[in-house]
DNA sequence: AATGTGACATACC
DNA sequence: TGGTATGCCACAT
C-alpha cells in the first residue's frame, strides 16, 4: 500500500464508467482534500508505470481540457482513447464537457 | 534533511 | 479578459 492518497485516486479512476471523464479538482475533493488536485495529477504521472491499466485518459483538468495527452505513448493517444470510447473531442478539448463529467460521489 | 517539482485550481492584480 | 501568484501535498533528487 503506497500513500493511500494515490490508492484512492487510482481507485476512484478505475471506476470511471466508459465514455465519461472527470477532473483532478473532482477527484481531489473526493478524496477529501480539495486543494490537492495536483496530487491528483502527480498519481497519473506514477500511474503508468505501476497501473498501465488505469484509465487516465478519462480524467482531465476543469477546463475539459487534455492536459496531460502528452504523457502518453504518443500525444494523440488520451484523444483517440477518449474518441473511442464515444467521447468527442475538438482541439484537444472534451466536447459536452459537462454532460459527460462523472462525479464519483454521485455513485457513492 | 532540505529544496524542487508537478497530467491542477482558485484568487487576485 | 488574461496573466501572475499562491496553496496544496506527495515524491524525486
Amino acid at each position: 500500500m503506497e500513500s493511500d492518497f494515490f490508492e484512492k485516486v487510482y481507485e476512484i479512476v478505475k471506476q470511471i464508467p466508459k465514455g465519461r471523464v472527470t477532473t483532478y479538482g473532482i477527484i481531489a475533493k473526493t478524496i477529501g482534500s480539495p486543494q490537492s488536485a495536483r496530487m491528483v495529477g502527480w498519481a497519473m504521472n506514477a500511474s503508468h508505470k505501476k497501473y498501465p491499466d488505469l484509465p487516465a485518459h478519462r480524467v482531465v483538468n476543469r477546463n475539459g481540457l487534455l492536459s496531460g495527452k502528452m504523457h502518453f505513448d504518443y500525444p494523440d493517444k488520451m484523444q483517440q482513447l477518449l474518441e473511442n470510447e464515444g467521447v468527442i473531442i475538438k482541439n484537444d478539448k472534451i466536447q459536452n464537457f459537462e454532460k459527460i463529467i462523472w462525479n464519483p460521489m454521485l455513485e457513492f
